[in-house]
DNA sequence: TAATTTGGTTTATATTATAAACTTATTTAC
DNA sequence: GTAAATAAGTTTATAATATAAACCAAATTA
């Protein structure tokens, strides 16, 4: 009947994260913020959630003097996200 | 860009029971708790907040001599799930 | 050189979801 | 007839989660 949710995406935050780097397929930390309206404390969290379960890449560069996180989904993340979309689609009515 | 999601609609379990409702209009407890798999606890808890928010109504009547249930969804309820789903859109890449 | 901004991380708190324990009444089994 | 089991929930305790406040370091600007 109904399909299970992964409490890793179903996050409005971290679904956001993901939603973002699907399309972007790439996006710096403070790119990201402004996008999602996130604090930092919080963004920074969730980031590192996604990253420890393996849905996205976090690299640490700098861009000149300046630290600089970019944050890529990876096929994992793909996977998993598609697989949220179809377990929620058992609960929206939708065909 | 991304529409916030009602907290209350954005919980697994009480999205199912709205989902559910959605399509019967009106469902008794055991049944809503056989359908969804949750615990009678657990439903009692979630069926409440959402009756207390006014998604929907909740009967207590009699089945013979044991007490029975029956919940409905209210046109609050069907509101904030139709803006709940779009809003859920804008996290999912749907046009 | 003092103050502000940038780019975050760590930690504390408040909320939430969840199940365990409990209650009350009704059947069913002996 | 009474003891055990089932039904239908509710209340309470716990564990997990989301979130922001506080903090840190370096670079830039005043």
């Amino acid at each position: 009947m109904f399909q299970p949710l992964d409490p890793l995406l179903h996050s409005e935050l971290r679904l956001a994260i993901i939603s973002l780097l699907i399309s972007a397929e790439e996006a710096e930390f403070p790119y990201i913020k402004e996008q999602t309206g996130a604090t930092a404390g919080n963004l920074s969290v969730q980031v590192d959630k996604l990253s420890v379960a393996g849905y996205i890449e976090v690299e640490k560069t700098f861009k000149g003097k300046r630290p600089c996180t970019i944050c890529r989904i990876t096929p994992t993340g793909i996977t998993a996200f598609k697989a949220y979309v179809e377990a929620l689609k058992t609960y929206l009515n939708v065909k």
